[in-house]
DNA sequence: CTTGTATTTAAACGATCGTTTGAACTTAAT
DNA sequence: ATTAAGTTCAAACGATCGTTTAAATACAAG
């Protein structure tokens, strides 16, 4: 588990501001580390000093709670990312650099830095059913949006190979923010670098076309 | 949650094999479908058709059995990867389509398919604390020969920028088999066209250098 | 001060968690 | 038939889960 959650240091969520907020920081934290299951209400509310009660009281429920850490930390990420998109002037190769930056570049640096890092890749990667949900209705408009402009700038691709490709730059972004174990791939580099090598890594994946190589039919 | 256990079809592990097969089979697809925490004792033993004891008894406690679990198909696949490694000539530029073949292709083409894929997927991601441990175990070894490898090939680049692209080729991965809700990127393409787009993306995201471009130090 | 609303509280609800116990059962060798 | 080891069983252990209730408190308006 992740300690006796008694023992932990309790943060600065409790002497800020409103009771809400609390249990917002502390659902927040509890998410990041643990998931949905490992977040539990009272370890919630031990870490926001509130009541358990508390979380009923003003969101209903512990998945009304997480809805609401979603929402507010996410919708202006995603928010950031279409105005950005909108900012491009042009549909060619060229752009998808800029596409793939109007996508990466508001979860990288943005006023909450870390948490809201973690937390999108956190919830991407949710084994609860009762995220996928909140999943679609976050991240479907926008993800389509992004698809929809990285094809205009390759009509030769296929749109669903654009789509996958995208899927790809997900999952690495996934992986990158949650910065699992050191031990696999060493020390994580600074925000900047992790960004620019991703952003690098993702433009040259976009780049070349519909599969040059054989198609592999190795043994086994 | 998952809906009632006990009106899933229950599935075939019943009338198969011993009790410890049976116990294994449940526990993998209840891991698999909701996590750590999600794959309750009571679930997997009703899955499996045997006591809720049995698990103590054969395997020592959940965490016991998720281990036996993770490692029954995980190694034969790094095993795999290492032989396929092996049997990479030279480690020329050219070479990291083949490296990457031999670390992507036993994932998607193995004697138990789907269930082994979406097993790696889910253990790279887990917030439980418990895998950590078992994560390094399994993967830390076999990750770092194949970054010596494709730091072989690309001697002009930074043996911490390779790591990282490797990270990058996992996270794909793990998303690609994952396989998040279709309402974001689509129906899921033949087995075949996912390893082949991911084995070219990844192929493109190793040829570039270090940062070509500018270092972006935009507004947030 | 009194009234009324908003918030917090202690306490308990039933349910489920992982684990353990000791007896019953199976199986094979003596 | 008897012994002994291996396996499965019903039952319960204490702990924790998310949620709910009703009383206590805080506080602004009349």
């Amino acid at each position: 588990m992740s300690g006796n959650s008694a023992r932990k240091p309790r943060e600065v969520s409790c002497e800020t501001k409103d009771t809400q907020a609390r249990l917002l920081n502390a659902a927040e934290a509890l998410f990041i580390d643990a998931g949905y299951a490992g977040m539990s209400a009272r370890g919630i509310a031990d870490r926001a000093c509130v009541n358990i009660a508390a979380m009923g009281y003003h969101f209903g429920s512990k998945q009304g709670l997480l809805e609401a850490v979603l929402i507010r930390r996410i919708a202006p990420i995603n928010t950031s990312r279409r105005l950005r998109l909108a900012a491009v002037p042009e549909r060619r190769a060229e752009s998808i650099r800029a596409i793939l930056h109007a996508f990466l570049w508001p979860v990288f640096f943005n006023e909450h830095e870390a948490p809201a890092r973690r937390l999108m890749g956190r919830v991407m990667t949710e084994p609860a059913d009762v995220v996928e949900p909140l999943l679609n209705f976050v991240f479907s408009d926008v993800i389509e949006q992004f698809v929809v402009a990285a094809a205009a700038c390759f009509p030769e691709q296929d749109r669903a190979l654009i789509a996958q490709k995208f899927s790809f730059v997900v999952g690495a972004l996934n992986l990158t923010v949650l910065r699992p174990s050191e031990r696999l791939f060493g020390p994580a580099p600074a925000t900047e670098v992790s960004f620019d090598r991703l952003l690098n890594f993702s433009v040259d994946g976009f780049q070349q076309g519909p599969s040059v190589s054989d198609v592999n039919k190795d043994v086994a």
